[in-house]
DNA sequence: CAGGATATACGAAGTTATTCGTTGCTATCG
DNA sequence: CGATAGCAACGAATAACTTCGTATATCCTG
């Protein structure tokens, strides 16, 4: 059993998952726009999120076009590969690695799910079924 | 937009996860026995786990019995409630609030699932749609 | 051109998390 | 009894994350 974080790879952390969150729903923004987006008039100043995204930039979180006097920032993570990793990361660390557990669990918190991906969801089930024969 | 984490509540650090899950998995623990577990012998110390546990009795997530010299450990929060909130953050922050997508994801990661596991996730299913409908 | 707004860069402070060394206590073993 | 081992407590060093103040450059507007 070592469920311990590997410190060999850079996990994004808490305030960069939410930059990267801006900058994957909306594509190549500027710091203002990630700063405005995310942290609006009461949250932190401006140049909280421009060393945030500087730091992400010299981490190789995100890519940089500064060709222009406002640097344009996009990630450089895909959302997908990311999603990944912090579900398996979870799935070690909390569901004594189970991901039919967390499935489990996830889908009893939230009877609120459409039709729709209720739909999608028992497509994938047969598919795997199939699959698995 | 918000997915910032509120900072009024208390979240288990990464260290601090690792051994809830330990007190979670063989019950009540000595601090030894959680340091054998999870750091071994090239791990952390055994001061680091002593006190991280204390740490964590101050904020009120471990419960401790002193009566004896070797002080005994036991989680003080659930396993549930903790994947619970562990899960809805996640959703949050990396599957914009649909823990139906989180749900695909995860089985899309996992073609291993056990035909006993799908048949209660279909089941769940079933149960989820009836109810909603 | 002067002044204001807006940009980057950089340094540094404040906070939190993790790790370990040392000290002092208690039990046990010879 | 004296030595040794195991334990809790505490302080402090280190590292990582977040935040902001200030300096400096650039653009725009009148």
């Amino acid at each position: 059993m070592s469920p311990r974080r590997s410190a060999e790879v850079t996990w994004p952390t808490d305030a960069e998952l939410n930059i990267l969150q801006v900058l994957w729903e909306r594509g190549a923004c500027t710091v203002r726009e990630v700063h405005e987006t995310l942290y609006g008039n009461d949250g932190a100043g401006y140049t909280t999120a421009l060393k945030l995204m500087q730091i992400m930039h010299s981490k190789g979180l995100v890519d940089r076009d500064d060709s222009q006097r406002a640097h344009i920032y996009r990630s450089a993570i895909s959302r997908q590969r990311t999603q990944k990793r912090f579900l398996a990361d979870m799935v070690q660390r909390l569901f004594n690695g189970s991901p039919s557990q967390m499935v489990l669990h996830a889908l009893g918190n939230h009877p609120g799910a459409s039709r729709e991906e209720l739909k999608e969801i028992r497509a994938l089930l047969n598919k795997i079924e199939i699959e698995g024969g």
